[in-house]
DNA sequence: GATTAATCGAGACGGTACGTCATGTCTTAGC
DNA sequence: GCTAAGACATGACGTACCGTCTCGATTAATC
């Protein structure tokens, strides 16, 4: 997360922030997540172990909420594995694989859990799940898209539905927790998701949509 | 939900449990909910509004947390529409549809909140899940079945993934808020999905499962 | 959950207060005042040291002022030295000097801060007030009404503006501290004040002094 | 309260201090201490109202009791009425009532406040009471001995003590607030002190109350 | 009917964290 | 070199709930 500066005419007029202590703040606030979860970021624990005075905090987060927010960002690149090498359903499935991997530890039920505790309006709130989710899914997307452009993939169908069932799943069993979330979970979703979009089923079969129909 | 008591052989010595106080306990807990959603269930606002003792409070559950869980089950008819004269498919849309009107609203963003927030280990916890999804997934699971059983759906699907992409999407779509959670996305997830496992299909295509070797 | 009945000669309701909690307050407000006068007495300190919570202080005072004042008087005895068998005159003296020695000491200053402190209109503000000084001058004012009664004083006087001499001599060189405060001046304030009040003055107005020998 | 320059040889290297800011932090100080009293002095308000940064505060008054001190003893007219061509006694009354009526209204708690919380060993804290209070008592010594000078008074009195006694009365009244502050007030005090004190008495003891006629 | 014991309301208790305020120090840029 | 602006560590403020602990009162089953 990084610290909105007014690119103002106005120069900076009083002292500086400091970045040793935005970073101190952001460390103690990771470190009492992984200890202790969320409910272990407290502002006075964290102003404590980053040596720091609560102001301090509150000048520049409104809650622990978005502390804890700010360090989990902070912590975890939001750069993406970019394997633009792999075809691009193959990339998706590994993309797949490593958030599974990621979520399925300590710091993705936090983020889980942040995600839906959030106020869902703030714009911290936003950022924070596009962040961990929402850039993902536009990845996602993309291979999706790709998939389409090199004809693995019919041309008819609403991607955009496309990427909520394959992620939906996901989350789903992460909350709920009846299923593990394995690399074969995965494989399976994707495999399952995309026969119904396979290019082959275009070909041979007919017609399309008159299913909802007559159900 | 009813607490239950120990029917012990031994007959009530003492003064029985108020079924009033438990019942106001409830009501207060519902209004808090709905006022100021989960973090105004505190157990000293509980306790003030239902003219109760904390003590009385903390005898019957372990925390707020606990007590909005069963303020919300209390309140929410778990009775299944189960409209069985429909057709399988047609019985889960209706359901997906009253489902996702439950949820876009306020108590559902609450439910929601809940299950991420709840430990997750909890024997309440895994209750209130089963409330408000589970028993849901399940029934559509049933719908599933009997489509298949009636030979609307391909008999070689995993049914279980299929549920959890159907029901993750929707949940998806409400913890993101990327997208409204409307009939028309209900219609859509269902025809998307289902193309894939429409018996139709099975019937002109082969051979399944290369896909994913080779995407 | 009943119905209430007429609470006829109030009864305790809920859990009586902690009298040793009580008692431990005004033991560490009373160290505090000792150690660091009165801006030691912080909130925070006082419960800190007591092994109280605060909310706990807060429910029995309403600021850190009335807790000091509660602590000092708590110790001090208001209870007066009554040497009835004294002359008043000669009583008059030695409470005197006794108030003198008593206000000239650390606790002294932190009394006149806290008097010229306090809001003077609060309830704990008067009985302090009456406490540590209107009880004194009080009992002034009686030795002052004895000496009138037995002859040694003129009898058409303002008594009451005569301990308000008295006493307000000796508070404003406490608070001014230009002069000390010893037994010499107590000896002074009276018999200049008293020699214009002397019944044998108004008689003969010979010899000097004499008066405070035998009053 | 003036601060004072170093005259030094040497011209001022840098940019010169400013007196508006000077001018400024006081009338800052004195208006927040006519809304709301001594509390709300504080450095911070201060330094907001005056437009002034708090560095430049702290640069020429150690604190905001300091600053307050400094507010009052600008504000307030040192200058003595220095009425000669009364006769002293008619003098030192006009002055103890324009003393009494300065302090009893909302500026004079304020500075009884201050002398009495002021830490007494302080330059500051010496310079405030000797602005405030030590000044006038030395005028009012200043007309006892002129009056001793022309006869009205014995001369074997300690004069010391009876302006003590004097104002003494009228700063006990002023911070007990056990009765008022009048004109009346002030005419006994002067007259039941001096009674003791004038030669007629020694010389004749009759009649009473001629002196505040005829002073 | 009297005894007994579980439960009730009320509310004080020791705590923890909250979010705010003021302190006094410091570090900039501007005049 | 002095100013304003303002970030900083510190620490007390007063409040809100937490979960525990007495109390006296209530209420039925048991004696």
């Amino acid at each position: 997360m990084t610290v909105k500066l007014p690119d103002s005419p106005l120069r900076q007029r009083g002292r500086p922030r400091s970045m040793d202590a935005h970073a101190a703040i952001l460390k103690a606030a990771r470190q009492l997540l992984e200890d202790g979860g969320l409910p272990a970021v407290t502002m006075e624990a964290v102003a404590a172990r980053a040596g720091v005075g609560k102001p301090t905090l509150y000048r520049w987060w409104p809650d622990r909420h978005a502390v804890a927010m700010a360090a989990l960002m902070d912590q975890s690149d939001p750069s993406l594995p970019a394997n633009k090498a792999q075809a691009p359903l193959q990339a998706l499935r590994s993309q797949l694989e490593a958030v599974s991997e990621l979520f399925s530890g300590k710091m993705g039920r936090n983020v889980a859990t942040m995600i839906a505790t959030a106020d869902a309006g703030t714009e911290l709130s936003k950022s924070f799940r596009n962040h961990f989710v929402m850039t993902r899914r536009a990845e996602g997307l993309d291979f999706l898209a790709q998939a389409v452009a090199q004809g693995h993939i019919r041309s008819d169908l609403d991607l955009d539905l496309a990427v909520d069932l394959i992620y939906g799943a996901l989350f789903f069993r992460l909350l709920m927790g009846h299923a593990p979330l394995s690399a074969t979970f995965v494989r399976q979703v994707l495999s399952d998701v995309l026969e119904g979009f396979a290019t082959k089923y275009v070909e041979a079969a007919k017609p399309r949509g008159a299913l909802k129909k007559s159900p």
